[in-house]
DNA sequence: CATTGCCTCACCATTTCGGGGGAGTTGAAA
DNA sequence: TTTCAACTCCCCCGAAATGGTGAGGCAATG
């Protein structure tokens, strides 16, 4: 399936040096790889978005219409995947996976598809997918050909692509102390601002300080907020 | 630098079936990139470590010890970076870190260093990483040469480790309804019931028949619980 | 030696949440 | 056809969380 030259293909992403150079990238891509697509796609933990890829402009407009990054599976079965994932082995069940599923092959996705998760720091999560339409067979070929420049394309793809997005480094909230990580991490587990006081030996006065010093530093309208986001970037775990 | 079978030892790799096999690989490893030391090592969910690599027994036990890990410019440097590292660029101004530099060349950890993040899901963290002895323009041209053959072993090792973890895929719990997702979603960025519910266009009432049928099926104690937990099974995206 | 960040504690009025009920409609599955 | 899950709405009330403000000690940084 294609000629494939990953030096070149990684010379020319190094040297991209604005956003919009990745669109051609991903196109040359798909040219290489010689699939039907090639989508990079990443969603950062303060909700933002950015996408490029060969979809057609309106399926991407229907998908974010209708808000299918919620139902969609791949995103949904990635998220909670390290390894890269054939969409085969994800579950189409429920009615929503399959509406979205029989659209997306009206819109010319591909019946086959191949999505590998990358994440960043700060909860940032991004996929980089090649779909196709083929049989199974050809498409086992292809993936585990593949596979390892895949994840290598995916990578760079990824670094590349935070390089241009402002604010990513800048966003990086000012670590937790470690009492305040104390007190978000057992939070989050559920117990009360009394069990946490007791189990801190501390007086709920000042867990509560700490509790809204770190919904300071997060930027968090709330306890609960802060501690969403404290999770999604990796400060504190449960 | 020394002769590299990726294949075969990518081969071996997978065909490791138990977490000590592991320590055997890093080792080959070691010696098939010829530098002086390899290492791998995790952070868990739940905060506890595996770590597996060349480093003498007594240095790792002094760094569990004196808790390194919060110290380690490494450690802290990559947690922010998406990319891999060269240990040169990281921060060694402050006083712990260049004492740990100090002690860690006593311990024969060598000067240079190059440290691979990688992220999995649920907040969990690993570093591999290769440190070796020698002047800068050897490692210049060491890192350049093998840079991406690192990568992808980082990856293929992290995938491997996190195979023999348990109860990483038994936390399975039932599917939010559509419904319940938009409202801990909204819950989850910082909205109050009032909000969320406005937003929802319905009731505070029936909002709080979702947070909580949300909160049963998670077997979360409240709703800040329940938001921890829908946000690290991946259930919801913030 | 002044500043800054961290840890600790306190009071108060207000808002929000949590838990306990009950009850009607769809639509799909058994 | 019944059953079940999901969606929608309503009541009450006590317990818990929140927001604002103030303040002292201690360690490290510069």
């Amino acid at each position: 399936m294609g000629k494939l030259n990953l030096d070149q293909i990684l010379k020319d992403l190094d040297a991209t040096s604005a956003l919009e150079g990745l669109q051609d990238i991903i196109v040359a891509l798909r040219d290489a790889f010689n699939v039907d697509h090639m989508v990079y796609h990443w969603v950062d933990s303060s909700g933002d978005q950015y996408g490029c890829g060969t979809y057609s402009p309106e399926w991407v407009e229907l998908y974010t219409a209708r808000n299918y990054l919620r139902v969609d599976p791949v995103i949904q079965g990635c998220y909670q995947r390290f390894h890269p994932v054939d969409w085969k082995r994800l579950d189409w069940s429920s009615k929503p996976a399959w509406e979205i599923f029989a659209l997306a092959m009206e819109y010319g996705i591909g019946n086959q598809g191949y999505s590998i998760p990358i994440r960043g720091p700060n909860g940032q999560f991004a996929l980089f997918t090649a779909s196709h339409n083929c049989d199974d067979d050809a498409w086992a070929e292809f993936t585990e050909a593949y596979n390892r420049d895949l994840i290598l394309i995916a990578h760079y793809f990824n670094r590349k692509a935070l390089e241009f997005e402002p604010g990513r480094q800048s966003e990086q909230s000012r670590a937790l102390s470690p009492r305040e990580v104390d007190a978000m991490t057992l939070i989050a587990m559920g117990y009360s601002r009394a069990q946490v006081a007791e189990s801190l030996s501390i007086s709920q006065n000042t867990l509560r300080v700490y509790i809204e010093s770190a919904r300071f530093k997060l930027g968090a309208l709330n306890t609960t907020h802060a501690v969403a986001r404290a999770l999604s970037r990796g400060l504190i775990v449960v």
